[in-house]
DNA sequence: TCCCTATATTTGTAGTACATAATAGCAAAG
DNA sequence: CTTTGCTATTATGTACTACAAATATAGGGA
């Protein structure tokens, strides 16, 4: 057969997709939110009006709306119908990052995106932390000696958890909250303890008393065997 | 009244959430998919089975079915059923990603991260760029030489979107074109038009010519009004 | 072997009916 | 006057039925 044609062909072209009812309502509520430029707490139509309205079934507008609410961008109350709610952006994320549903190529991708992120947190750092992060910091990395690998795992995500939470930007920390179970995943498959030239206790010291650019450089150290082994 | 009080007992409390039993279906058929190890293709059972294995209307089961197929999860067909899909794991994202109906906190902090990892290309840069990128990156900058101000926002997106398609990441890539409305939607609200102390051909020839580090310090400078102003 | 057609099957949509929960209003009690 | 308890109302949540639309499969004919 040519199966292999007809595969590089929907690359190609894009398939065709027969749009259901329910995908227009759900950009048709978009577009509804955004020109009505509603605020969290504003209620929406209730259901049998926008049915009617945009002449279809409750159902259809049922399955629109469902979507919305798994997004968290509204919420529904009995009697009271549905309000917009303050859209969660990172919500819709945690739906599909689960490590076991990724192809391999994807999760290399996104481990180095974490990584990437590691490696440019320096400036908001040093913009940003304050001595007491530094102490808790400290506090972290020396909690780490002589114990053994399924906390050193725990602790090591407790140290970079800091590092962004230090950052001061929510949504960064939130980040990588969610990156979390696919660090853990990548971390599980190879056998070697994570470990670079630079261990933990170097960094705080770096923050401490080094520059920006040697935190950098520092990082880089720190992180170097995941680069190598991707 | 006791507002506060309320505000502060709902704090302390959390609110019900009263699961639906779309919520629950949807649960249940990503643990279903998962604990299947269904590969991209296989096909899942069809509505009415699932309805009656779960206990549930159909109805149900295709607000849930109707939730995965908009991120992307799985695909349905006439006749067919459902099949599981490649995840596409950005899908999702763009479907909340929409700078107006983001609040102006959450804007400011993706626009951070954005910034960050641009601050964290270099070391994927430098162990994967080739001469040919160079030259086609230098192109770009060349370009914008003695043109007007539309023009230059184009360029100045084509020129980052080449340095992320260069780090041979794809999911990087993607992640930053779905950054692109934000990063623009932020742009239009300074009135001066972009620009740090390096400029894009000076980017270009510290990747022809320069070091890691030096390209790190240089694109801090390039950003370092951005993040002057957040 | 190839093409065409009929058939069966599964999703997509509509519509009805009822259960459930939350709200508002009013009545009663302190 | 405030709080509590009851009741009626109303919008969502769930179930069920019916049918339209599309399409994979099988079977028949050249």
């Amino acid at each position: 057969m040519n199966e292999e044609l007809i595969n590089d062909l929907s690359k190609n072209l894009g398939r065709v997709k027969a749009n259901t009812m329910a995908d227009d309502v759900e950009m048709k509520l978009r577009q509804y939110l955004k020109k009505m430029s509603l605020k969290p707490g504003d209620p929406l139509p209730k259901e049998t009006d926008l049915a009617e309205a945009l002449g279809v079934s409750r159902n259809v507008v049922r399955e629109a709306l469902s979507r919305l609410r798994m997004l968290g961008m509204i919420e529904t109350r009995k009697r009271k119908g549905a309000v917009l709610a303050s859209p969660d952006i990172l919500l819709a994320f945690e739906r599909v990052l689960d490590p076991l549903l990724i192809d391999d190529l994807t999760l290399r991708d996104i481990f180095e995106l974490r990584l990437v992120l590691e490696m440019g947190l320096a400036d908001l750092l040093y913009a940003r932390m304050k001595d007491e992060d530094i102490d808790e910091l400290e506090k972290i990395a020396n909690n780490e000696i002589n114990k053994d690998k399924s906390f050193l795992v725990k602790n090591e995500i407790a140290f970079h958890g800091k590092l962004y939470e230090m950052t001061g930007n929510g949504t960064l920390k939130r980040f990588q909250i969610m990156l979390l179970p696919i660090f853990a995943y990548v971390i599980t498959r190879v056998d070697k303890p994570y470990s670079g030239k630079v261990d933990h206790r170097r960094l705080v010291d770096i923050l401490r008393n080094g520059t920006k650019e040697d935190f950098k450089i520092g990082m880089y150290e720190h992180l170097k065997p995941h680069f190598d082994r991707l």
